[in-house]
RNA sequence: GGAAGGGUGCCCGAGUGGCUAAAGGGGGCGGGCUGUAAACCCGCUGGCUUACGCCUACAUAGGUUCGAAACCUAUCCCUUCCA
């Protein structure tokens, strides 16, 4: 793969550059050959979010300039969990979990980052190596560097701290996932860390902690270095990625492709120049100028941009498609459809609790009486009405913005 | 280890024997206006039921009482002060 030394410059006018340990060494680490990076990603979900997702463009954008990616599954933190900016402690997940979570995200992540081909990412898991550490071991070489006071002094940990306190086993999550980097380094000459801001306290441990302990022949360690990225939000500074439904995950069975689009054509209007940024490769200027010129076209683009590159082009232009009929009245082959049986001419009312999108009969009839269902798109005007006996398809609209397409078998 | 205060619905927070499925706010959902956006206005918001109603719920477990989120006892957890 034939090098590129514009990387920073890249991340830099894409907006993924947040904080850097060291910003003029990083610039020039980049420019000047290939160099060697790690991304981690906790294993605590057999799934990727949109978080997470992002987190990969910066590590696609690099990998494109011809650096090396190693991709790191914490199996072994993943049995801990990041305490940083928790208010509470996170739920523990059992080892079987956290390997099967491993398994799958490792299974998808070749449609996010390059893990075949000329530059591919090496993919490691910290289990690995730090569930066989023995503990005392790990306290000597490990912990000896870590300053608690400095700990708590840290911002990821504050809310913890008000909220009652942190547990010991918590805190040596920063003391493993530092540790991960100065192992990379021996095994990988790993130099570069990158994640995202709620990581930054993490990273730093490990920049510091390179500087501490000596490398495994007793040399000196050359200069590692970290970056982080924004996190994902909205304009109104709450995280992106929520959906009706909860989280916004990659895979199509977690996620359908047409809810993943439709996630994306309803963001606010402030936010669709930084999506475009984000994810799509488009200059600057043009961007710009599409927001500036109509904002619902360039919303429209963008979610099609990030649609395909989560689900691939085919899937997004069907889920595009979808949108189009459904949102124009019409009818649509793709839309998301139920099968489900009942009785012939059976009511609204019972056709409605059948599927997903009502919770229970008594939910659907709250639906109907505040005038929120349409099916064939007529309003139905009461909860008494039933369906029409010579059908046995029927488009089922919620509101403005769900569509179900129902089947009777 | 001691003392005082506290734990209420998705979140914040009022409530100190019956009028409490629990004020108010936030969030969420639905309607109107728009552009499948925001802002704004209106409605809904523990679950099930056509309905009468039934079930579950104010940290946990018991108790007092015709009746408890509220009173008592024990347990757990948190906050502040002292050690």
């Amino acid at each position: 793969m034939e090098f590129k030394n514009n990387a920073f410059e890249i991340l830099e006018e894409r907006g993924f550059v947040m904080l850097t340990s060291h910003l003029e060494e990083i610039k020039k680490l980049l420019s000047d050959k290939p160099i060697t990076f790690y991304l981690g990603i906790d294993p605590t979900a057999d799934d990727l979010h949109i978080g997470h997702f992002f987190a990969l463009q910066m590590f696609k954008i690099l990998q494109d300039c011809g650096h090396k990616g190693v991709l790191l599954l914490g199996g072994a933190t993943a049995m801990i969990g990041d305490p940083s900016f928790r208010n509470d402690m996170r739920r523990l997940i059992t080892r079987e979990e956290v390997d099967r979570n491993a398994r799958e995200i490792s299974g998808i992540l070749h449609r996010f980052i390059d893990v075949d081909g000329d530059n591919p990412a090496i993919v490691v898991n910290n289990a690995d190596w730090i569930r066989p550490k023995q503990y005392v071991d790990f306290m000597r070489e490990v912990g000896v560097h870590f300053n608690v006071a400095k700990m708590l002094a840290a911002e990821c940990y504050k809310n913890r701290l008000k909220e009652g306190g942190l547990t010991f086993f918590e805190m040596g999550y920063m003391l493993m996932q530092a540790y991960d980097f100065v192992y990379l380094n021996d095994k990988y000459d790993c130099i570069f860390q990158i994640g995202g801001s709620d990581q930054w306290g993490n990273i730093l441990a490990g920049v510091e902690l390179s500087r501490k302990m000596a490398n495994k022949d007793g040399k000196e360690r050359p200069v590692m270095v970290g970056m982080s990225c924004p996190l994902l939000t909205k304009m109104d500074g709450t995280k992106m990625g929520k959906t009706e439904k909860g989280v916004l995950w990659v895979n199509r069975d977690k996620t359908s492709v047409f809810d993943c689009f439709q996630y994306f054509s309803n963001v606010f209007d402030e936010d669709v120049e930084r999506l475009l940024r984000f994810f799509t490769k488009l200059p600057i200027i043009e961007i710009i100028g599409l927001c500036k010129d109509d904002i619902v076209k360039a919303k429209r683009l963008m979610a099609f941009e990030v649609t395909k590159k989560i689900h691939g082009e085919e899937e997004a232009l069907k889920a595009q498609e979808t949108a189009k009929q459904l949102f124009s009245g019409g009818d649509a082959t793709d839309a998301p459809t139920e099968e489900i049986q009942i009785e012939n001419g059976a009511s609204v009312v019972e056709l409605l609790a059948k599927t997903s999108i009502v919770k229970s009969k008594r939910e659907a009839r709250e639906f109907i009486e505040a005038g929120a269902i349409l099916i064939d798109n007529k309003q139905v005007a009461s909860i008494d009405e039933t369906l029409d006996k010579n059908k046995t398809e029927f488009l089922v609209k919620k509101g403005k913005k769900t569509f179900l397409k129902v089947i009777i078998k």
